[in-house]
DNA sequence: TAACATTACGTTAGCCGTAACGATA
DNA sequence: TATCGTTACGGCTAACGTAATGTTA
């Protein structure tokens, strides 16, 4: 059996074409390079350069073997990167959101139940959410929709309204409910990271000129202090989380009222029992 | 870089169930496996194994972990092999021989011109040669016909002629010269390794019954205390190395005269440019 | 009690870096 | 003269084996 480390200097050497340079690259010095190469050609009974008094480099043989340790090495490196993967994946718990809401609703729920396990959190919209659980990358998701196919198991968990949210004296305020074609072509303050409602709001609203803001302090300090129009959540609404001095109008579009639906895949159904018991239509509401 | 050393000792004790017996599969200590595989998972940082007081046995993630070492090791031991082996190549000449007696022309002229190389040499039907030199296999072949393709180059090296060698008392020696089909249904003492003649002889005569003899000694021993016919040819009468008291038959199928070609890749022409110099159309005769 | 894993401890083989040398462009 | 590879040498670390300990079947 030929020494990893080795391998790595004869990788190294081949790259860096002098034994000085690849003994700077792996930190090492002059004299150990020379020795590991002596040592390489004495454990393979083989010759693998051309030495001239103060200069060698790799004979065919050499090439050959300096081909074959890449192999060896990105195998060595696959080992552990593998291993490593396949722990943390016993240990973490990919969840898919597709808007705030739920994830705000679940993350303590997920992080009591399985506690002691990493909760990966992502947002996006949920168009894949199906796919990215047959393919393991979720185990779990919080969709908009019931899937679109067999094998998952899912429950609804809860629903959710927008409003839009403006000062007391903006005309839209005559309205008892208003329409998303009527926010076309407006100035809208948005936060970003709202998963399936980016989408919603691009297709229904082409013409508005969203300000996106990825700070959610900087989101309330603007909204606070400016008359830009912005999206509220019934959510936040009934929990009294609302910005001061505004007025909150619903509306009307289907588009804008959606239902939460908890999906895992149906082989992994048993692990998550507790979690569905624990779930109910209104836990998110 | 995980030393290769350690996946070997977790390698073993995959397969061996026990610390105890993989450090004796390995010639080492209890102890010392003890400690590669804490410092195994230490350099993981990850847990591969579930430990009681006196017992320990692989996890999941121990057990993939036993999966991929394997996968290095091998990659280890591949390297090895194929650098020795391309090693190897660069200093054996593989040739193919159709028949004994080009052999025994060739292997002086070959280890004179290509000192210090390892003269690899394989005696069979040479149906196959013009593959295997495009395969790599053999570097030179010496045939009894013309390559049936391009890619080739080739020379005529040689002839050869096979008598029938009988006691002077042999109803056989009345004829001035005989054919093959007049030996059918005899027996007849048959050197083994002689290439394509063994081919020929089989087609030829299928109802005669060849005695078979490896040993060139026991062969001549026989040849000259009994009375089964056997075959000769040109090249050795022509050098007196004949048996004491036996008479040679010429036969007269085409079957039986044949001519030599030395063949070699056409890519490779230059590298055997001296040995093609040497040899003209009496080489073997 | 026999087999096993782990801990403790003294020893040593092997590798490293510094320094010096010789050769080359 | 600066760079490169090799050799020599002293020091040190990391890994080893032995021995002892504790646990289990």
């Amino acid at each position: 059996m030929i020494d990893i480390y080795i391998l790595q200097q004869l990788a190294a050497y081949a790259e860096c074409g002098t034994l000085s340079a690849a003994a700077e690259k792996l930190h090492t010095s002059q004299p150990a390079m020379t020795r590991s190469m002596k040592k390489l050609e004495d454990e393979l009974g083989v010759t693998l350069f051309e030495r001239s008094k103060n200069h060698i480099s790799l004979n065919k043989t050499g090439q050959i073997a300096a081909e074959y340790a890449q192999r060896v090495l990105e195998a060595d490196r696959d080992f552990i990167e593998k291993v490593r993967q396949y722990d943390r994946s016993l240990h973490t718990l990919s969840v898919g959101f597709c808007a705030p809401v739920p994830q705000e609703v679940f993350t303590p729920i997920l992080n009591t139940i399985f506690d002691g396990m990493t909760i990966s959190a992502d947002m996006k919209d949920d168009a894949t959410f199906f796919d990215d659980l047959e393919n393991g990358i979720y185990q779990l998701a919080i969709t908009h929709s019931i899937p679109d196919r067999e094998g998952f198991y899912y429950k609804k968990c809860g629903e959710e309204s927008l409003f839009v949210s403006v000062l007391p004296s903006d005309p839209l305020t005559f309205y008892p409910e208003i329409h998303l074609k009527d926010l076309d072509g407006l100035s809208i303050l948005l936060l970003t990271k709202i998963g399936f409602w980016a989408n919603m709001h691009r297709a229904k609203t082409p013409h508005t000129k969203y300000l996106p803001q990825i700070d959610r302090n900087t989101f309330n300090e603007l909204a606070e202090h400016s008359a830009y129009p912005i999206f509220a959540s019934d959510y936040f609404i009934r929990r009294g989380e609302r910005i001061q001095g505004r007025i909150d109008i619903p509306i009307a579009d289907p588009e804008c009222h959606t239902e939460y639906y908890l999906v895992c895949a149906e082989s992994e159904r048993d692990r998550f029992k507790r979690l569905f018991s624990l779930v109910n239509e209104k836990t998110i509401y």
